[in-house]
DNA sequence: AAGACTATTGTTAACGTGTGCATGAATGTG
DNA sequence: CACATTCATGCACACGTTAACAATAGTCTT
């Protein structure tokens, strides 16, 4: 079948064992023996078996890269650029593997012969089970994301109360007073830290805001859709909406346009995340840059030191967040 | 360290034979010895080592999923439909292996030992090299989204000239007769095939096209934009817009607006793909469904069909795309 | 009741690689 | 020149699993 280091040795008048060190560079060899083996390898097209590599080494060169679902609830742009931050640190030393962790049934296969580490994206506090069963199989791993308080984690994530705090603070300075906000995917973390931040900006600007201002979303775009209809059919409408997510807000946007409204000029309106497409709707829109692909590199590079120093950092690392000013918000005159 | 099925045989007081057996059900033990050992295994929490496993059997468990690139011109939402087709298919049964072909310094790392099978979402006749190696290594392979004649590859996509064709049929039928194009990304299959479906419209209407009516572009937001804005600085300008997928019309459509023109009412614009976002913006967009999830899971289907009996099927399945209708096109009067 | 057959389990080797220890040659030391 | 030391390589085994073949006991057939 395929070439193993048996067939150079034959070929090169040596022992397997010479020819494992060589290829592996190992200082017990002549120089010149090495050059020699190589050679060899090389015309023979030589590659080797990952499998028994494994086996003996007891490392399996994969790394695991988790998100919470990959079925439901996770955006397309936040999925891809995780994945690309990730990919762009690896590169050829290790396998990159993608899984949702609801899929997993069980969590038995995951163990420290099937994984060198783990990047988990985690975007909801279901999370905790596997975050324990890993860490509980020594498995190096970091979470990204969502704050975790569980011993000997890596985690990695940005400061999002802060950004919604910097939007809705945003708002205020624009003279909005009357302020709703539509909110995330229920049980997802993120949901609640985007609310404690406009929840904050209100309490420090001492504004207050009706209950019937606040509608929880699903993070898609039907869900900020229905939230912006029932707003538009209040008395009292809003004149200034923050929306936790983009594409929610895309859905508010475009309920407003059905009403025969317009943004900013009637409502105006904040996203969260700098979605690829916010920069390119109509008006452009206002929202919270998450440095995504920052955090999934980071994470990434510090899992990788950690793994291959075995040492153990175990920080929580809050990257700030950036509010990026387009046209969907209007200032009001005073 | 872990436990093995040694450790169970020694509690079981039998082989390792036995209970390496007894676990994968073979019909040589007896029903009751089983059962003990099953018990065993459990209550020890055994894990089997895949390293091992794959080493004997010659089977590594992963399969790759494999893009033209990870870094530049592949739209988030076509990756995550992708990824999300094949991983529901392949459940337990299969790690996941993401990639970039780009990424791949040298292709000599894939070998029959590392991968069971993979599958390439390609995107570009650079993708043919490692096509190649992969067919040369005698590795099962399915490739989506673009047309491929490689003999022994299973290639599955969608009719894109169909549907392009489908689009601009459309157009011509709301009697629009000023058609211009933005075209995909040079050397991308799917650019070419969109085209040719757009020109045979136009032939099979008899209508004209002036050169200046074609503008290529890169698939994202900002080459639609541009193209429209050369597109709105002509003197006779068109009255609709086919552009090759969605990003670009929707970059086209701020161009217009920013001319303090709109869609419908002054230029009509369709796109490809329809991209989650293609029903919220405003005008809600009219597009090309294409089905990629569809395609991934069929694809990969056909994958593991091919692995697990061992067969060589090798044909080519167009899968069809359908037209959109919203609300960004007008219809002229005539 | 002897031989053939069947059902269940064990013995042993194999997959491809890495490593502790032994070996032998060459070199240095007194 | 005898002995210690260093350098380069080989031998044998280990990693955890599966599978071909052997072995044993029990059952059936005539």
């Amino acid at each position: 079948m395929s070439v193993t280091i048996k067939d150079i040795a034959k070929l090169a008048g040596v022992s397997h064992t010479t020819v494992s060190r060589a290829l592996n560079n190992s200082p017990l060899i002549q120089e010149e023996t090495k050059e020699r083996i190589r050679l060899i390898a090389e015309q023979l097209d030589y590659t080797p078996n990952y499998s028994a590599k494994s086996l003996v080494l007891d490392r399996s060169y994969n790394l695991g890269l988790f998100f919470t679902t990959l079925s439901k609830g996770t955006s397309a742009g936040f999925f891809y650029e995780a994945i690309r931050g990730v990919n762009s640190v690896i590169q050829d030393r290790y396998q990159l593997i993608v899984k949702g962790i609801d899929d997993y049934s069980s969590f038995q296969s995951i163990t420290r012969k099937s994984f060198d580490g783990i990047i988990i994206v985690s975007q909801s506090d279901d999370d905790q089970a596997i975050i324990e069963h890993i860490v509980s199989k020594g498995i190096p791993l970091v979470v990204l994301n969502r704050p975790v308080t569980t011993a000997g984690v890596l985690n990695i994530l940005s400061d999002e109360e802060q950004g919604a705090f910097l939007a809705c603070s945003y708002l205020i300075e624009q003279s909005h007073t009357r302020i709703a906000l539509i909110e995330g995917r229920k049980g997802f973390k993120s949901a609640q830290n985007r609310k404690d931040g406009f929840e904050r900006a209100m309490k420090h600007y001492g504004i207050k805001v009706p209950p019937i201002y606040r509608i929880p979303g699903l993070y898609d775009l039907e869900s900020g859709h229905k939230a912006m209809q029932q707003f538009l059919a209040l008395e009292e409408r809003p004149t200034a909406v923050f929306s936790c997510n983009d594409e929610m807000a895309l859905g508010a946007m475009k309920a407003i346009s059905e009403a025969g409204m317009q943004v900013p000029k009637d409502i105006s309106v904040v996203g969260f995340d700098d979605t690829v497409f916010a920069a390119y709707v109509t008006p452009a829109l206002t929202t919270v840059r998450r440095p995504i692909e920052q955090i999934s590199k980071e994470g990434a590079l510090r899992l990788l030191g950690n793994i291959e120093n075995k040492q153990h950092e175990t920080e929580q690392v809050l990257l700030k967040t950036e509010l990026v000013v387009r046209e969907s918000v209007k200032k009001l005159s005073t």
